[in-house]
RNA sequence: GCCAAAGUGGCGGAAUUGGUAGACGCGCACGACUCAAAAUCGUGUUCCUUCGGGAGUGAGGGUUCGAUUCCCUCCUUUGGUACCA
């Protein structure tokens, strides 16, 4: 009757995919009775290619894990939905006029099709669309809540701005100072800086909420933007690649620009130290810290000598302020307040065209040139506060206005950059590390002894750190200092499709709306084109953006980072009205258990999403403080190109091999009307119109493609569809084979090579529980000892590989179980059904259809995970390797409870071992039980 | 430049509290079935070999009875980051 065929296939998976519709069988339920277990995936973005069969890896990963630890007992969240608001379907609707609700809604309805057709279990009645205003409502109130908070830096967590506002009133800010201004931002701001509880209540309303700006941690201010003049438009950093716009190419530009920032900033030391709770990878915490980029030093304050006394000092920021008798020179950062303050008469020239030229300096410009050494003297002295030498101060474009202080001391035989300065420049060298410095490069060691260093001489530079930390305390003109390379997020996007902001403008202060007014809900227009100003398309609906006189929205929208942030929260009380999720659901679901996706979103996605459940948590919204327990990167899959060459001016395409005589241009072709690495020449000519009449000089009589391993991509024509591989061999194939391509982790060349392999392992296993004439045969016999080991050993080792996430030796161990059972003829009902079960996460469609002819009534996602017996594993004897000098020589088998020196003596005494030895007494016998005998000689 | 990860047959990859390297799959070779081919099934498959054995996990060194696994130096590849003092 049926064969495991390719017809039988289409069946099966339309059969259980139709019955798992019906039957609802995915859908969660809160069940506190029930050990929870949360997976989720990292959303996507639904593109209008559509899936390759990149996107799955990850999903079936997941969808592994969820339906494994469903049959394990727990009550499993794994949800799905889309990252729907951003920038490629803004684009498609100024090309194309289609609006971005119109295709974005498409493309989900394509995605939701090819990942039904792989047989996920997720429970979509709880999909989440992050343009719904059903769902931003909630990320606009998120944001009104970090915009009502600031970080109280003594309790290192959120508070709520009322309480900030009490402490004004009763102490002022003597201890809540402001925080360190934005980096890279140098627009207006609060001129008041330290003020007491008298002076707070004489300010205006307006002074008052300008103070209490600097505090919020979602935040306005005046920032730099990247503008693109020739695009007439914001972008992204990361649609800024080495200075030139991403689409395009075109020059980007600084510009400043009223925006809103999150003050991630003071989250740094929590959001680094909570690296060490999480469960992720090194290199994934690595890059993380990377990016946070905390170092340990100390600022310094050194008093000025200049013609105007109007500024007395200067303060800079060291990792090393142990070689503070090094310092032959200052530099202040070109855009620095100080520059002109202290600029001598004389120099007045100089420093004024220095600051010009790097005004003219492009980005592009700087990342081409960054060793370019340039800078200008202000004519003005440093004093040194332990010898009172005097040192230039110059400026140069190499100290950045945004890190620590914005000044640096030079330290030129220590600091590779400084070293080039001064040579450059031509001033004096200081030695202080002897003969650690050679005099051509400056050496950055931590080990020298120190020398010209007064105080300091004789001691080790690592300790001299802390000597000159007390000194500079005990004189009150510096101390030690932690600074971060991690920058305040840029928050606003001048773009149409995104979350409008929930503010109104009073006076040009924004005021937060109210939750009932909320959600805001994106204007509809048809005029995606940003209004030229550099303000985004809202701007352009007047109407919308003026709501009164003086009162004005925001024509900015937030990233897509926003509802990106938090959306593993609302996926656990997903049609809430009156709470962004209840306290129920959150306690209950609390963290992610496990996250896949890829690693492109290591930094941003993370950051914003961690930051988000740090606020929340502050503000007592949650009860748990980082979002994610364990996260997993999964690789990418690669496409794995073809191409073809064509004689430069002609329609003659001539073969891989003996291209380099003629003179070729290389053109992608369709991989999938290559065999291989064979072009199938006739279906070349139909592939398109301009190859109708293509001639091929072939090799061989065949004509090989050249290849290359190249981003899975429309236009590369190397794209794989899922849909493809499921045609002609069926979601289960498809799942198994993307398992077994190798480690979760790993990039990797999409390759079909390997697939009948997979397809085989499923033909035997139907054959094993079917007769010749394709009807089920399963006996009720007693299973044998053997049989039941090899059952017992594979649910085991796949239940180990499940939870390190090792898919493609789970996959082998199948295989090998099915094998094994093949060579034993065994068709036993006490074998077979927990194998199926064992194996219906990795493939739920055959899996299904076994378990019915089984007999059983109930989806197999009701069964319970077969226990491994442990007694059916133990050996009482082990097959000895009988090593001699290190290399196998015999192997012996022995009672795993033999004593040693039994053991020791029949090794001896054996033939093998007699024949090594030539009768010699070896020298002596290691014995590791369960593992190797070692006879040395 | 700095940080991190990785380097194993013809290919994808297995094996690490140090204990028989190459599991499993692909490919290839041979055999069975067939008039034949495909499909299927079975056997073999790291390399060299005078068939005793020898070499072998990027290269070189070290620790050890024993190293793919630990340590040092170097090379290559991939990812991250970059004038961050």
């Amino acid at each position: 009757m049926a064969d495991y065929s390719k017809e039988e296939i289409k069946r099966i998976e339309e059969k259980w995919q139709q019955r798992w519709r019906e039957q609802q069988v995915y859908k969660t339920k809160t069940d506190p009775s029930k050990p929870k277990y949360y997976v989720l995936d990292m959303f996507p973005y639904p593109s209008g290619a559509g899936l390759h069969v990149g996107h799955p890896l990850g999903y079936i990963s997941t969808d592994i894990v969820a339906r494994f630890k469903r049959i394990k007992g727990f009550n499993v969240l794994h949800p799905m939905g889309y990252d729907a608001f951003g920038l490629p379907a803004e684009q498609y609707a100024i090309e194309h006029g289609v609006h971005p609700a119109i295709s974005t809604a498409n493309n989900i309805e394509v995605f939701r099709n090819q990942l039904d057709r792989i047989g996920f279990c997720y429970d979509w009645s709880r999909e989440v669309r992050t343009c719904d205003p059903k769902y931003y409502k909630w990320t606009q109130w998120i944001f009104l809540q970090l915009f009502d908070s600031w970080f109280d830096r003594s309790k290192q967590k959120a508070e709520r701005i009322k309480d900030l506002i009490s402490i004004f009133e009763k102490e002022g800010n003597i201890n809540h100072r402001l925080p360190n201004p934005p980096t890279g931002r140098t627009g207006p701001k609060s001129k008041i800086q330290n003020f007491g509880p008298s002076e707070w209540k004489k300010l205006s309303e307006r002074e008052k909420e300008e103070i209490l700006m600097e505090y919020r941690l979602a935040y306005l201010a005046y920032t730099d933007v990247n503008w693109c003049e020739a695009l007439g438009t914001v972008l992204a950093n990361d649609e800024v690649i080495n200075g030139l716009s991403y689409r395009g190419g075109h020059p980007v530009v600084k510009k400043q620009m009223r925006q809103w920032s999150l003050r991630i900033t003071e989250y740094a030391e929590r959001l680094l130290k909570g690296l060490n709770e999480v469960d992720f990878s090194e290199s994934m915490k690595d890059i993380q810290r990377n990016w946070i980029g905390r170092s340990e030093g100390a600022k310094i304050d050194f008093k000025i000598k200049s013609e105007k006394s109007t500024v007395s000092s200067m303060t800079v920021f060291t990792t090393r302020p142990d070689t503070i008798f090094g310092v032959d020179f200052m530099v202040v950062a070109p855009e620095h307040e100080m520059v002109k303050e202290i600029t001598a008469a004389g120099h007045q020239k100089e420093v004024g065209e220095y600051l010009r030229y790097v005004e003219s300096r492009s980005e592009v410009d700087r990342m081409a040139e960054v060793k370019k050494i340039t800078g200008a003297f202000t004519g003005a002295y440093a004093v040194n506060p332990f010898n009172n030498r005097e040192v230039p101060i110059w400026i140069s474009e190499y100290v950045l206005a945004g890190y620590g202080t914005g000044a640096i001391m030079g330290v030129p035989c220590g600091d590779d950059r400084d070293h080039r300065f001064a040579k450059h420049f031509s001033i004096p060298i200081t030695n202080i590390i002897g003969e650690h410095y050679n005099g051509e490069e400056a050496n950055p060691t931590y080990d020298a002894t120190l020398s010209n260093s007064d105080f300091l001489d004789g001691i080790k530079m690592k300790d001299a750190m802390q000597v000159v930390i007390e000194k500079l305390v005990a004189l009150g003109i510096g101390e030690k200092q932690v600074n971060y390379k991690m920058r305040d997020a840029g928050w606003s996007r001048q773009r149409y499709w995104g979350e409008p902001f929930p503010v109104v403008f009073k006076d040009d202060m924004p005021y937060a709306m109210e939750e009932k007014e909320l959600p805001l809900e994106l204007p509809d227009t048809n005029e995606f084109k940003s209004s030229g100003s550099g303000e985004g398309p809202l701007a352009n609906l007047k109407e919308w953006i003026n709501i009164g006189p003086n009162e004005k929205r925001d024509s900015n929208t937030m990233p897509t980072h926003a509802g990106a942030a938090w959306y593993f929260l609302r996926y656990m009380d997903p049609h809430n009205e009156k709470e962004f999720a209840s306290r129920e659901a959150l306690d209950y679901w609390n963290q992610v258990d496990v996250y896949v996706g890829g690693s492109e979103h290591a930094v941003a996605h993370l950051l914003y999403a961690r930051l988000w459940i740090k606020v929340l948590h502050d503000l007592g919204y949650l009860n748990f403080d980082e979002p994610f327990k364990k996260l997993i990167n999964q690789g990418k899959i690669t496409g794995d190109s073809r191409f073809v060459y064509r004689i430069r001016g002609t329609h003659k395409f001539v073969s891989h091999g003996i291209k380099d005589q003629y003179e070729t241009d290389a053109l992608h072709v369709d991989v999938n009307i290559v065999d291989g690495f064979e072009l199938d020449t006739e279906e070349f000519k139909k592939w398109k119109p301009d190859f109708e009449n293509a001639e091929f000089i072939l090799e061989d009589g065949k004509y090989i493609c050249g290849s290359a391993i190249e981003k899975m991509s429309k236009s590369y024509f190397n794209v794989i569809n899922p849909d493809k591989i499921i045609e002609s061999y069926g979601a289960d194939t498809l799942r198994m084979y993307e398992m077994f391509l190798g480690p979760i982790e790993q990039s990797k060349p999409w390759n079909t090579s390997g697939i009948d392999g997979v397809y085989k392992f499923f033909r035997k296993l139907w054959n094993l529980m079917h007769d010749a004439s394709g009807e089920i045969n399963i006996s009720d016999e007693a299973p044998s000892k053997d049989e039941l080991k090899v059952l017992h050993k594979t649910i085991k080792k796949v239940e180990q590989d499940i939870n390190n996430f090792s898919f493609n030796t789970s996959v082998s161990e199948f295989m090998i179980c099915v094998n094994e059972l093949s060579s034993l003829k065994c068709n036993k009902r006490q074998i077979l059904e927990p194998l199926v079960i064992a194996l219906s996460p990795f493939a739920p469609h055959i899996t299904e259809e076994l378990w019915e002819k089984l007999g059983h009534k109930e989806s197999i996602l009701n069964a319970m995970y077969p226990m491994v017996e442990e007694k059916y594993l133990v050996e009482s004897s082990y097959e000895y390797p009988i090593s001699i000098n290190g290399k196998v020589r015999a192997k012996m088998n022995f009672a795993l409870d033999m004593p040693k020196e039994d053991m020791q003596k029949l090794v001896l005494a054996s033939d093998t071992v007699q024949k090594w030895t030539e009768g010699k007494d070896p020298k002596k016998v290691i014995i590791v039980p369960g593992k190797i005998v070692n006879v040395v000689l």
